[in-house]
DNA sequence: AAAGCTCTCAACCGCCACCCT
DNA sequence: AAGGGTGGCGGTTGAGAGCTT
């Protein structure tokens, strides 16, 4: 006999399984108009037969504008490795450090990629025990010590493309790939360049949003009568309002000019600076603190 | 061509922590 | 203090796409 379960399961009338495009896009509009509340009152209030959680869960991992989709770049790789060792399986905390990226998606990337490799790795030392709960000794290898301006380059990096990942996710996620005049965040020749810093190739070039989500800016251009197609400031700044998740500080949105707020100011400076639980300084931190790191080059 | 296998990833499950009453 | 509701997390599952034989 199963165990009486939450009242996500037991609900007869409440959908499971995949999620369609119009329940996509009601979920959509609906965080976009009112910002994140209760997960059960959105469900209810969207009109959606899902329960909270799952309404929680897609938002989180698929409908949030500020992810990063595609592949992993070799330095998330490497920064996903690196947090393994020091945190294990805590892959919340790892999402934490990779804007844009969720914990669901890295803990899926380390169970069939890395895991495999890890294994691979191993087979050819067969010292290393490849289901070793410290990763750390488990490596078989992995590690590879990261150069710190690639990191470095990585973390700025991060800061710009996903930016913010607390904050201005959209208007970055925005902005910055789809504006041909912003900030230099996907050089056309596929470099990732950051204020003059070339991180390298690692950098996903720009993937376009799921069909899904690009119903998203016929919905923010509706709402503002936007002519330039981008997503205003004043959207995201009214989601900010109604939501933890995407506070900030400061303004990275565009004004009416055009112009971006983050590539003439540069405001990730301030004593202030908070990008969700992304913390550039205590990343480094960790980084610099981990005995396996060799930072020569 | 088709059957079987492998891989990926979206979604669910179950547990725990926290908050509110 | 107890109990219910909710959010968050890590582990697991299963559908479907892709690959191999």
């Amino acid at each position: 006999m199963r165990k009486p379960v939450s009242n996500c399961s037991n609900n007869n009338m409440l959908r499971k399984g995949l999620w369609s495009p119009e329940e996509d896009e009601r979920l959509m509009r609906y965080m976009l108009s009112n910002g994140q509340g209760c997960w059960s009152d959105i469900a209810r209030n969207a009109g959606l037969q899902r329960c909270g959680k799952s309404c929680r869960l897609r938002w989180i991992n698929y409908l949030r504008p500020d992810l990063k989709r595609g592949a992993f770049s070799p330095l998330e790789e490497e920064l996903i490795l690196h947090l393994h060792s020091i945190l294990g399986n805590k892959w919340s905390q790892i999402a934490a450090h990779l804007p844009g990226r969720t914990d669901n998606e890295i803990k899926n990337f380390w169970n069939s990629t890395i895991k495999k490799r890890i294994k691979n790795s191993a087979s050819t030392s067969p010292n290393q025990n490849t289901d070793s709960p410290e990763p750390r000794e488990a490596m078989g290898g992995l590690i590879v010590p990261p150069r710190s301006h690639d990191l470095m380059a990585f973390c700025v990096d991060s800061l710009s493309t996903s930016s913010s990942s607390s904050s201005t996710m959209q208007a970055m996620a925005y902005n910055s790939r789809f504006d041909p005049v912003g900030l230099a965040f996907n050089a056309p020749n596929g470099l990732c360049v950051d204020f003059g810093v070339v991180v390298g190739d690692g950098c996903d070039p720009f993937v376009p949003p799921p069909l899904e989500s690009m119903s998203l800016k016929g919905i923010i251009n509706n709402n503002n009568n936007s002519s330039s197609g981008m997503v205003s400031s004043e959207t995201y700044n009214n989601i900010n309002n109604n939501n933890d998740y995407y506070k900030m500080n400061g303004n990275i949105g565009r004004n009416n000019n055009g112009e971006g707020d983050l590539g003439t100011g540069c405001h990730w400076g301030g004593e202030n600076l908070r990008m969700g639980e992304w913390d550039l300084e205590e990343l480094m931190r960790d980084i610099s603190s981990f005995p396996l790191l060799d930072f020569q080059d």
